[in-house]
DNA sequence: CCTCGTCATGAGATAATATATCGAAGTGCT
DNA sequence: AGCACTTCGATATATTATCTCATGACGAGG
C-alpha cells in the first residue's frame, strides 16, 4: 500500500507550495504521457500502445470525460472500434495507479498530471462548463480523515467534490 | 434559495451538540414519516400516497438504497409495478428538499431524518456491508467552501463522502 | 523450437443507472 | 362542473458499468 505523499517533489518542475497548499505548474503532452508511463511501469504494469492510446485520449479532454466518451476518442484514433470494457479496465488501472482520477459525482475520468504526487484531491466542478479543477489540501484532508476516524470509520478514500459555478461561468 | 441552518433545532427530540459537530437522536418509523412531510408540505409540494410508499420505502432499508432497489420495494409493497422512472422524480423531489440524501459514490439514497435541519453532510461509506453513517461537521464544510471560493469558485453543493471500513468490519 | 502460463485485449451480451416524451388521471380552485 | 396545474404511468431510450469467454502476445523453462 503506497502512502500518501508529505511533499511533493517534482525532478523537472518546481512545485509552488505553501504550508497546506499546493498548485503544479501543468504537464502537458509527452512530458504527462511520459511521467504516466514512469507511473505504471514503477508499479510492475505495462505500458501498452493501448494504454497509451486511452491514456492521450483522456489528455485531449479539458474536461472530466466519460469512459465511453474515451472511447469514443480511442476509436476514432485508432480507426477501428474499441471495446468500451477494454477502455474500462484501462480507467479502473489508471486510477488505481494514480495515473488518472475518477470524478464520482460526474461519472468521469480526469489524466493525473502528478502520478508521482498521492493525494486526496478536491474537485471543483462546475455545472454550467462541466470543466474541474483539481485541487489539493492536505490540512483539509486530514481533517476528514480524522472526523470519519473519530467515529470507529476507518478511511480508505475521501471522496471531495463540489458542485457549484467556476469563475468564468458565474 | 434555502440558506444552511446555523444551528440545527428539532421541536420534538434535543441534539446534542458541540460547537462544530453534533449528532441526532434517530427519530423512526411514523416520526420520520411525519418530519419528512412536513418538509415537504413546508415547501409548497404535495404528501402524495406514493411519495409516501416512497418513502416509507427508503426508511425500510439499513443502508443506502438504489432507486431500483426503491423501486423493487415500492411494488412489492404495493402489489402491482411501479415505473422506475416516477420513482426517479419522487427521489430527485426529496432530494431537492432534504428529505432525502443521494450518496455519489454509490449512486443510492437515504432518507433524511432531518428535514429541517440543512447542511454540508458527510458521509462514512463502508466498501465491506455497505451501510452509510451520516456525520456534520460544519467547521469541515465551511473550509471546503472557503477553499472552494478561494479560486474564485461558487461552491453550490460540496459531495463529501469517505470510503472505507466501518467499526463493525474493519 | 515448443509448450505452458500469464497477462492484455476483443467480442458480445447483459446489468444497472438515469432520462425523455407524452398522455391519462388526480387535485385544487372558482 | 370547468379549468389550470401537478402527478403519475407507460414506454422507449440513453448512459454507465460489468460479466464471461475467446483470442492473441509474450516470456520462462524445457
Amino acid at each position: 500500500m503506497r502512502r500518501l505523499a508529505s511533499g511533493c517533489l517534482d525532478a523537472d518542475i518546481a512545485p509552488m507550495a505553501t504550508s497546506y497548499n499546493h498548485t503544479h505548474s501543468n504537464r502537458t503532452g509527452a512530458a504527462l504521457v511520459a511521467a504516466a508511463e514512469r507511473a505504471l511501469v514503477g508499479s510492475g504494469e505495462q505500458w501498452t500502445a493501448m494504454r497509451a492510446a486511452v491514456f492521450s485520449a483522456l489528455t485531449s479532454f479539458d474536461k472530466p470525460a466519460s469512459a465511453y466518451d474515451v472511447t469514443d476518442a480511442v476509436s476514432a484514433a485508432q480507426g477501428r472500434r474499441v471495446a468500451a470494457n477494454s477502455v474500462y479496465r484501462i480507467l479502473d488501472l489508471f486510477v488505481a495507479n494514480n495515473v488518472a482520477m475518477r470524478v464520482e459525482s460526474a461519472n468521469a475520468y480526469l489524466a493525473n498530471a502528478h502520478p508521482d504526487c498521492l493525494h486526496d484531491c478536491i474537485f471543483l466542478v462546475c455545472d454550467a462548463c462541466g470543466k474541474a479543477t483539481h485541487v489539493d489540501d492536505d490540512q483539509l484532508s486530514a481533517h476528514i480523515r480524522e472526523t470519519a476516524r473519530a467515529t470507529g470509520f476507518r478511511p480508505e478514500k475521501p471522496v471531495i467534490e463540489v458542485r457549484g459555478r467556476c469563475a468564468g461561468c458565474d
